[in-house]
DNA sequence: ATCTATTTGCAAGTCACTTGCATTTATGAT
DNA sequence: ATCATAAATGCAAGTGACTTGCAAATAGAT
């Protein structure tokens, strides 16, 4: 529990390498994305800011320019459950999801070889692209407690 | 291109069994799915029923719903493309899509058998659900004419 | 301490999509 | 064929996530 200093100190220094400042508002929000495991809404992120106050105030704006900000500095990572909202996670091990289409319940699994080998099989088959930057690959069921 | 009759008399059979109507609206929107063999936005569904004029005028709103009754009915499917609309396609056979970050354009690539089991595994491994219902897959890249 | 570019707050705006309601139309029953 | 009725449509207004213009605040370099 005391990685999470390590973390932000490590962060504020990705973020001045791309020329983005330190502010309480940008430390706060990434302290949420560590202590949070699963992915966050930037409405979750807002009213949890609010409600732990290590800030005094915040506004919306500022989470959504902070939520593109991390995603351009490559700390953040932009997903799609299928929801309203554009979800958000931190962008450390590459990883994957299975969302429950009845409760929402998100379930992280890893990213394992095969699925590298699968896609570099798929992509050496295509006749317009050579090479894949970035992949999706989202699971939608129903969980055991809803079932 | 005379199979467009039967596919067209077909869905139209698939929406009477669930309880859905058969109007000119709908089977506009059908044929033009059927032309294009690459997922569409609401809006340029909406754009290509005016130009093509098969139908004589239609409101925006009624292509939403229309789409919306179409994923109901399992005829269409939504997909992601990481853009600002969501894209449709023909629910037929299941497969997946690159798509070029720079120009968006979309190919698409079969399931095979090795995803299938791929995802087998991974549910195998999950405590938290037994069976998965869906899944997207989309890779992203720059295709050869961009890079 | 000062300067300047970046960040923030606020309010207004945008854009895809939805909805309430009145009218029209497809379809099954007569 | 006509009728009855539930579903579909058009229109306009609404919604909700997200963006943006602008002025004030602030981080970080000098």
């Amino acid at each position: 529990m005391e990685n999470i200093k390590n973390y932000l100190f490590d962060m504020s220094n990705v973020l001045k390498e791309k020329g983005y400042k330190n502010t309480p508002a940008r430390m706060a929000i990434l302290e949420i994305f560590y202590k949070n495991k699963l992915p966050l809404t930037a409405n979750e992120i807002y009213t949890k800011l609010l409600k732990e106050k290590k800030i005094k105030d915040i506004n919306e704006a500022t989470v959504y320019r902070t939520l593109s900000s991390f995603e351009k500095a490559e700390i953040l990572k932009k997903i799609d459950l299928r929801k309203d909202s554009a979800y958000f996670e931190l962008n450390n091990d590459h990883h994957h999801h299975i969302i429950c289409t009845k409760c929402g319940m998100i379930e992280d699994f890893k990213e394992s070889f095969e699925i590298e080998s699968l896609l570099k099989k798929i992509v050496n088959k295509s006749s317009k692209f050579r090479k894949i930057k970035e992949h999706s690959l989202e699971l939608f069921g129903v969980c055991r407690v809803c079932n």
